[in-house]
Parts: structure tokens; sequence; C-alpha cells
DNA sequence: AGAATTAAGTCAATATGGCTGACGTAAATT
DNA sequence: AATTTACGTCAGCCATATTGACTTAATTCT
């Protein structure tokens, strides 16, 4: 394992906050900045993104690959183009992984009926058992999550997840994700 | 911009669902998967991290770059060692991002006073301005996501995100994070 | 029918942020 | 005095992203 530190995180003389260096003279409020929330949401994402790479690394697959299976899996038949729109990277990003998952028997590509120039994605049987793995993962991780909270705290969870996004690419994300809840705006 | 795709986002024909390939005949329940939470999750997290790197772009640096920033900056004088604890990373990698910071004037190095052989991290002074600068971009989401929820919302937050967290991981997090909030197991 | 646009893919080069392995130096600890 | 720790560095590799240029085939527009 190398380099790498775990058992000796976070063990000694953090917050020494040596007097030699003072605060350096804002005026105005740092100490009301929500760094328990940010730090919160990093360690949790890191974890939560943990679980189904580590599946992924025994078939030497990337968090990459995990994406494109993930929306391809939701959405049977999307275009390469639509695809390249969700996850935001270029096609040559794409075409790489998209190659080694198609490759592998994870992912189909198939002419589209209407427009032959198309290659419809769609996951095979292996692909779709693969992600409906990896999400039964981070579902397991959602629900522990979710215990103990008051109830309806998964709808106030939705709807902050929800509210962190860009207000101008909420409408599309709304319709990609297709959700069983009320996420209208009230 | 080349060649990404955004306009086009999600534009045509998503969910086409052809009938030519019959779900794939499993027996249970994958129509119970949270989706829609896993999504917005990955959504929410990549504007998250948005708002900080488009400044950072500015400057030349990467969310690496954010994050040691961040990391220093709440934990004045810690060690090289404990910060790649608390990063995950080797020195090698750190190695160039904090040099990187260090030349930029943004991080100093300090040697410590009982043991020498220390470099503690500090931010300078414009360090500690631009760390405050990020952390109020956050903030300012993070509010906007809390808008309208109900009373206690951002405690419920709070407490999911740290139940995300794997269970193990989460008494050195609390030390790290410090928050004003009461954490613990009920 | 011909021109323009679109969908998809490819070649080549580059950047970033990780990684491993091997060493080196100074300081502290045993 | 020997060992361990803290830190750094050299060299090379890999994954994932980027830009820019170009091709092919199919569709759409005029």
């Amino acid at each position: 394992m190398a380099d790498v530190n775990f058992k000796n995180a976070l063990s000694s003389p953090l917050r020494e906050n040596d007097p030699g260096l003072p605060d350096s003279g804002e005026a105005s409020s740092d100490d009301a900045l929500p760094y328990d929330l940010v730090e919160l949401l990093f360690f949790a994402y890191r974890d939560f993104t943990g679980d189904p790479d580590e599946v992924l690394a025994k078939f030497e697959f990337g968090r990459a690959h995990h994406r494109v299976l993930h929306f391809v899996e939701r959405n049977p038949g999307i275009m390469v183009t639509d695809l390249l729109g969700i996850l935001g990277i270029t096609k040559q990003s794409l075409g790489r992984v998209l190659k080694q998952l198609v490759d592998a028997g994870i992912i189909e590509q198939r002419e589209g009926n209407h427009d032959r120039r198309q290659r419809l994605l769609y996951t095979t049987e292996t692909g779709h058992a693969l992600a409906v793995d990896l999400t039964r993962l981070q579902q397991k991780r959602l629900e522990r999550a979710l215990i103990g909270l008051p109830d309806g705290s998964e709808e106030t969870v939705r709807r902050f997840l929800l509210q962190m996004i860009d207000p101008d690419a909420r409408p599309d994300i709304l319709k990609l994700i297709r959700s069983s809840f009320d996420l209208r705006d009230r």
C-alpha cells in the first residue's frame, strides 16, 4: 500500500493553532462559515462513491465507467450525444470508456430505427446486473443514513439536494431523474 | 469550448425504451432502487464543487489545491503527515500541489517548535482570504439549498451526511469537523 | 438534387491528479 | 548507537479529462 497513511490520520497535534500566526485580521465573520456541512459533504460523497469504486476496481473499471453504466442503465436507448450532455464530458473522453464497456460486454450499441446514424446505448444482461448491484450498494448506504431521522427526512434530503443544484439546470435534471416524489417548486 | 454539449443535453429521444430489448428478467425489485437520490447527490455534489473550481481555475489551480487549502485553513499548524491522512493521498501527490501553493504564497511552512523535523502548514494572509472566499461561495449554495425547508432541516441534513460516512471513520471525522452542533449518537 | 447539418467516431497531443518504488536527510526516540 | 519518524525528491506509470482537426454516413434543409 506504499505511502498512504490511514492509521496515523488525525493522530497528533492537530489544532496546535500557534499564536505566533495571529488571525490575519479580517474585519468580518469567518466564524459563521458552515465548515461542518462543507466537510460532511466532502466525506459523505467520498464514501458514497467508494462502495461502487471497490467493486468496479475488480473489473479494472473506474468511476468514469460507473457513470456511463449508470446513465445508460437508467436511459436505455440513449443517444451518444445525449449521454455526453448528461455527463458533461467530450466525446473523446467518452469514447475510450464506452469502448471498454462495449468490449467487456457491459453495454451494447444498436443502430437507431428511425435514424441510422445513431448508435443507441443499452446495458446488456450482464451490464444490467452490474448496474443493479452497484445501485444496491448505494441504496444500503442511503438507507443507513436515514435511520433514526425524523419523519419526512427523506423528502427533506431530496429537496435539499435538488436545491443544491444550479437553478437553471434543475428542470433538465428533474426530467432526467423522474423521481417518484413530487419535487415541483412550491 | 470545443466539443462538449450542454445545450443539447437531454434534448431528444431519451427513454425510447425500445421493447426489442426486454427487461432482462430479474426476478426481484429493480424498481425500488433510489435512483433519484443517487442522481441528486451526483449533480448536487458536482455543482457544489463547481463554484470553487471556477474561481481556482483563474489561479491555475484545481480541486486538489482547494482541498489542501481548505484543510490547512481549518487546521493551522497541521503536520504534513496528518494532512496526508485526512486527504487520503500519498506524499508524492501532495508534494506537487503543496509546492505550487507555497510558491504562489498561499500556504506557508514553518519549522515545528518542539520537533524541528516538522514543516507545519499555515495559510498566508492571501491564502486565508482565498479560503474564506471559496467557503463563502459554498455557504451561499448551502443556504439556498435550505430555503423553504421545514424547521430543523439543517440538523437533519447534517445528520444524514454524517450517517453517509463509514461508521468506523465517523469518530475521526467528527473530531476533525468540530461542528458547533451536537452530532453525538443518540 | 445538392448543400448543409448532425451523429458518431478517430488521431494526436496535452494536462491534472493520482499511483508505485526507491532513496536521502535531518531530527527525535529507544 | 541504532532505529524510527517527518519530510522531501527522482523517475516513471496510469486514468481521466482536455483541445483541435478530420472522416464517414445519414438526415435535413433549401
